[in-house]
RNA sequence: GGGCGAUUAGCUCAGCUGGUUCAGAGCAUCUGGUUUACACCCAGAGGGUCGGCGGUUCGAAUCCGUCAUCGCCCA
């Protein structure tokens, strides 16, 4: 067989994807095993694939192809959400572009336009994770529109309207006027904002002046000049003596003179502008609150669009922002402009439109929250849920402990349409269809001959998430068919991969919903990803331009490369700064794997040749760190220290595997290797494969196909993982003495200047506790030496260093430098001492000694025998030097 | 304003139930090296008062208090 000098990813990755799809090793199906599932957070048919969603999904796909190889029966649920406002945004900007407004539009035909849309874009992240290596179960793309999933979303709405959970209610609402439709706290992004403060002088009526005569005026300060026309009262603080003789007094509202009350309520700061606050019911939630509480009527004076409406008397059809200019002078004019000052104020935003965002009172349905979140708290609180990492317990627990009602009405037409139906008297009824509505209408109403032509459906779509809440039962079809054999297979899932931004738009609402619906836990485990950041810690986004395209490194880099990258510096919940050297680290770990599978493939093998002693010895020592690296690598995964677990990998293939056993295992120069070695070597090979899988799943099969005979249908990736076996500590430990002594050898060849190939001499001078010899083959070897002589005393003229109490020497007669050598023995010594010294203290201590576990004491006494014998050693060495 | 978290090597971060001279990893830096798997490599080195101060303890990077700086979420 030939094997290639260099690996080439982008063919390699598109030959195994593709036998992994015709084998069917993503599908899952119900059988006896125990599952193990993810769902995935599905990404927005909008978006394309971003570094995000590579972070994300790399982690997802390296919990479920581990699962799958310990025998697990693991399914990855794919899908997409159809994202209301990005969505819609989107298709109302194409159609603009087209010269199409949406309001010209039904709502049928607009909807075939959003469907148009998501049909060409909805698939493209899912077609990109599949380059990315993730192994999805395909045919299970779910969508949060598609036929299960609606009905699953409408279905859960009528129970919850049955259960007297949802209610229509009017509140003060984030407006979006660009997207007409209200929008969550979550979605307003508030920016610090350069605006002005304005001081207006409201005259006092004629019978509220003091005088009578109608001079008097009070002023305020606002910032929003054009909302005077909805004020109805101006506000002071009753502990404030300035106004107190005014209080139930009444003033003109300037420009349009309505009289209107001045009150007094302890919300008003004093210290704020002059202390006299203008009340604005419709348009402040503060304000709102107020007016509530003293009974005061509500003027709202902007339509849906932000431009005035008839109410505000004024200006009307004209925008907010236009207002406010025109309106100034014409105060300053009419005498009521007081004076303007600088001020920076926080202004709310849409996060998905940009516009300012308008406090608005608004009809709206409502979900009531106090009773479903009190387990969904319990069981997070009590880690049956466990987030990792645990810091977002906290988070969570102060979210969910001041829940609020949840608004699940969005004004728009892409989305579930809610499924309550008007009658003309303005009475409605909730039902799954048209059909069940008319018949509980006929009901409700007593009119027998009421038909669907007599119904209304109300205009507004559902929140977003009030359909992905659902995902992890409704991709399971749960909903609709609560005890059918997936569900009860498949859910609770086991791991959720997420971002924390969305902890509680999704997460938290996900075990909201999993509690009433299925009286059960989502998922166990919570595993939150960090923020893609560049490397000056600045978000990744398209209008900075500082975002790579992850095609672009996967063409470049290898899938492997990448998800190598992204995970080699991403704690749990920490952000993870990208640069470019990370997948370039990740593609030289590929040819590093791919370099040593050449080298044991090219060996020519032999069953003349008896197996060495070194490379028996060698191959002994591998299999128990195989055996410690397995149980480190399944406490770092028990953990979620995924990027921890990669570092164990990388690390032991690179250090231990390479750099060990194949350099002690390897054959003289254009000599054969012996049958026995080889053998062992490839099945370890192929256990080091196994473990890398998850991480690097394509070079890994391409090796693991090419290092022994396959047949069609193998797959690493449906192999099992190595188990965790017990393994001898102690060989593992003196094997470690080993490595320091090769260590202590190549750091005299570096300071005499010995050049590798040039052989030496080492004396072994055996310290207090003996020396094993087993493993001077390996010394040999390794260290290229002529000899291992075994002495009683030490050599003279010679370099020498020390593992524990144990003398090395390499015999240099001419290169030695004695003063030097003296030099090195007494900083040594002194360090030595030192250990010795602080290790004393400890131990003597009574309290430490009576008060310390015994084996915490133990170690300091074995601390204590191993310096002294090395302190003697050393002690004897200089004094003969001398 | 309320809450949460962070501060450890030049950078990014580990350090889990206080216990090894416990101060660690990766990257970066520096030195040396083409010994036929790999220069996308190998061998080695330097580098930190664990943010400051105080406390608890036989023992503190680790627990407590406080101050400083930074970040995130909410209002």
């Amino acid at each position: 067989m030939e094997i290639p000098s260099k690996y080439n990813a982008a063919e390699v990755e598109n030959k195994w994807y593709k036998y992994w799809m015709d084998n069917k090793f993503f599908h899952s199906t119900p059988d006896e095993r125990e599952p193990y599932t993810i769902v995935i957070p599905p990404p927005n048919v909008t978006g394309v694939l971003h570094m995000g969603h590579m972070l994300n999904n790399t982690i997802q796909d390296i919990l479920v192809r581990r699962a799958r190889m310990t025998g697990k029966n693991a399914c990855w649920v794919p899908g997409t959400d159809h994202a209301s406002i990005a969505t819609e945004a989107k298709v109302v900007n194409k159609l603009n572009a087209e010269g199409i407004d949406k309001y010209d539009l039904s709502r049928e035909e607009f909807l075939k336009h959003a469907w148009e849309w998501t049909d060409k874009h909805g698939g493209i992240i899912l077609e990109q994770l599949k380059k990315l290596g993730a192994s999805c179960d395909w045919d299970r793309t779910a969508f949060t529109m598609d036929e299960a999933r609606s009905t699953s979303v409408i279905k859960v709405f009528v129970d919850l309207f049955n259960k007297g959970m949802i209610y229509r209610g009017v509140r003060m609402v984030n407006w979006d006027p660009a997207a007409k439709t209200a929008l969550s706290d979550e979605e307003v992004i508030y920016k610090e904002m350069q605006g002005k403060l304005y001081y207006l002088k409201y005259k006092l009526t004629p019978s509220g002046s003091p005088d009578g005569g109608g001079q008097a005026y009070i002023t305020i300060a606002t910032t929003r000049p054009e909302t005077i026309l909805g004020d109805t009262a101006v506000c002071v603080n009753p502990a404030d003596k300035r106004f107190k003789h005014l209080v139930g007094k009444r003033v003109l509202v300037p420009l349009i003179n309505r009289s209107i009350p001045i009150i007094e309520d302890e919300y008003v700061d004093m210290e704020f502008g002059t202390g006299c606050l203008k009340i604005t019911p419709a348009h402040d939630i503060n304000d709102y609150e107020i007016g509530l509480k003293h009974n005061l009527p509500t003027i709202d004076i902007f339509n849906d669009d932000g431009t005035l409406s008839e109410a505000a008397g004024m200006y009307i059809g004209e925008d907010r922002f236009d207002v406010r200019n025109k309106i100034v002078p014409e105060l300053e004019k009419a005498g009521n402009l007081a004076m303007i000052e600088d001020y920076t104020n926080k202004v709310g935003f849409s996060e998905r439109t940009d516009v300012v965002i308008e406090p608005k009172l608004s009809a709206q349905w409502f979900l009531k929250m106090e009773e479903l979140v009190k387990p969904a708290l319990e069981n997070v609180l009590n880690d049956n849920i466990k987030f990792h990492p645990p810091k977002f317990k906290n988070i969570y627990k102060h979210w969910m402990g001041n829940i609020k009602d949840w608004c699940i009405s969005r004004q728009l037409w892409w989305g579930h349409q809610i499924p309550v139906y008007y009658l003309n008297d303005g009475t409605f009824v909730c039902a799954e269809t048209i059909e069940k509505a008319v018949e509980l209408a006929k009901e409700k109403s007593g009119n027998t001959s009421l038909t669907s032509a007599d119904l209304k459906q109300d205009e507004d779509a559902l929140d977003t998430w009030f359909s992905s809440w659902l995902w992890p039962i409704s991709v399971f079809d749960g909903i609709r068919e609560p005890e059918n054999e997936e569900i009860n297979y498949y859910y609770p899932t086991s791991d959720l991969v997420t971002a924390p931004d969305i902890i509680f738009f999704w997460v938290a609402r996900m075990i909201i919903a999993g509690y009433e619906y299925r009286n059960e836990l989502p998922y166990r485990n919570v595993y939150f990803t960090g923020m893609v950041r560049d490397a000056q810690r600045r978000k990744m986004s398209k209008s900075l331009g500082n975002s790579p395209d992850p095609l672009d490194l996967i063409a470049k880099y290898g899938a492997d490369g990448v998800r190598v990258g992204m995970l080699l510096c991403s704690p749990a919940g920490g952000d993870l700064l990208f640069d470019e050297s990370l997948p370039q680290q990740g593609a030289g770990f590929s040819t590093k794997i791919w370099n040593a599978f050449r080298l044991v493939k090219n060996w020519e093998v032999s069953s003349e040749i008896k197996q060495p002693a070194h490379s028996k010895l060698a191959i002994e020592w591998f299999r128990n760190k195989l055996g410690e690296v397995v149980q480190t690598l399944n406490n770092q995964f028990d953990s979620f220290r995924i990027s921890e677990a990669l570092m164990t990998v990388y690390t032991s293939v690179r250090d231990e595997f390479s750099g060990w056993l194949l350099e002690m295992v390897k054959p003289p120069y254009q000599q054969p290797i012996d049958a026995k070695t080889y053998n062992e070597v490839v099945a370890l090979f192929d256990q080091m494969l196994r473990l890398m899988h998850p991480f690097m799943p394509f070079i890994t099969e391409e090796i693991w196909q090419m290092l022994e005979d396959r047949n069609e249908g193998e797959s690493i990736m449906v192999s099992q993982m190595p188990a965790l076996v017990s393994y001898d500590a102690d060989l593992l430990a003196r094997f470690e003495d080993v490595k320091e002594a090769i260590s202590g050898i190549r750091k005299i060849r570096k300071e005499k200047n010995i050049p590798f190939k040039d052989t030496i001499d080492l004396s072994i001078q055996p310290g207090d506790k003996g020396f094993d010899a087993a493993f001077n083959s390996i010394l040999k070897k390794l260290g290229n030496l002529s000899a291992v002589n075994l002495v009683n005393e030490e050599v003279k003229g010679a370099a020498s260093f020390r593992v524990k109490s144990t003398n090395f020497y390499i015999a240099l007669e001419g290169f030695i430098d004695a003063e030097e050598e003296l030099n090195k023995l007494e900083e040594e010594l002194a360090y030595t001492k030192g250990f010795l010294n602080s290790v004393m203290k400890k131990l003597g201590n009574a309290n430490f000694v009576d008060n310390a576990p015994v084996v915490v004491v133990d170690k300091e006494k074995a601390k204590q025998a191993d310096a002294e014998a090395k302190i003697k050693v050393l002690e004897e060495r200089i004094a003969s030097m001398k």
